[in-house]
DNA sequence: TCAGAATCCATGAAATCCCATTGTATCCCA
DNA sequence: TGGGATACAATGGGATTTCATGGATTCTGA
């Protein structure tokens, strides 16, 4: 795998009235390395309440994966519903925006809900993906560690902000 | 095979009284990257009370799968018919329907039937191919996720409908 | 001739594009 | 090394296009 080309960093951006959201320009660098597209993948994350993010060519991979574990047990019952279930939650429940030339992309209404997004996004870089939250949030959540978090209040003071 | 160029997402649209309904523009937009065609094949879901839906060019290598299956058992007993009855289904019991310049397929009615289509029609991309539900029998149906209920009931609140 | 089907047109709402502004980081050359 | 010029990132607002959908019109085959 690419140790190059991972996401990495953090930043905080607003959100205005439309749902339209600056994917900070060093994210952006990163997916045009890793693919050519200019769209990015969101979903709800597993365990925060925030969004998942990351570049269709990460989609198509993990595609391959299920399907790889889809021929593998399409003969044992259960298993298959298993693996349909899977590939559900992989592509139905997540959503593909482009971003504009000015590196926008408007949050779809759905993932605004699911990821808790409001005015502001904290963009946090993962290595394969990144992960979008409300600021707010992220600063309450016990499973974060402090350093992370003085980290993200790093952000909110340079931009002027006050939680 | 195909790493891009995957249907995802969901989204809920109106069956009218003649059975048109339009297919969500994402889907479209997918299928017409895939090949050339502005053409769905439709087929009763093979473990649920739905449609599964994909495009021409899939179909012919879904077909190109099975043959190979065939061959591979052919000499078992019992297998053979197995075999005999997936091609069957995979093309009897399918139906090919265009989209108009406005992206609406009317909806065969066997099809309606088999997929228990009423007037609301929900859409779930799944990677290689769509599903078509009732929003209805999704919502009911044991097997389901909670969160990708929780999707539908986004997508049915989002156009104002209860059911 | 008539019913059902396939086309075509119309519309309101929503999504997308385009241009304009500002602040900040980067570059360049004396 | 300063200091201005330049480029890029982030954001706001308005103009334009697309989408989903309803209704009318034409076509076609029994």
């Amino acid at each position: 795998m690419a140790l190059d080309h991972l996401f990495q960093g953090s930043a905080v951006n607003a959100v205005d009235a439309k749902g339209r959201v600056s994917v900070p320009a060093f994210l952006r660098s990163v997916i045009e390395k890793r693919g050519d597209a200019r769209t990015i993948v969101l979903a709800k994350h597993k365990l925060f309440p925030a969004l998942d993010a990351y570049d269709p060519a990460f989609a198509g991979r993990r595609h391959e994966k299920l399907e790889r574990r889809a021929e593998k047990v399409e003969t044992e019952e259960g298993s298959e519903l298993d693996a349909m279930m899977a590939s559900m939650m992989a592509f139905g429940a997540t959503e593909e925006v482009p971003y504009d030339k000015t590196g926008r992309i408007v949050l779809p209404p759905m993932m605004r809900r699911k990821g808790r997004i409001e005015d502001l996004a904290l963009f946090i870089g993962v290595g394969e993906t990144f992960q979008v939250w409300n600021p707010k949030l992220f600063l309450e959540d016990d499973r974060i560690h402090e350093d992370m978090k003085d980290i993200a209040r790093f952000r909110l003071e340079e931009r002027g902000v006050a939680l």
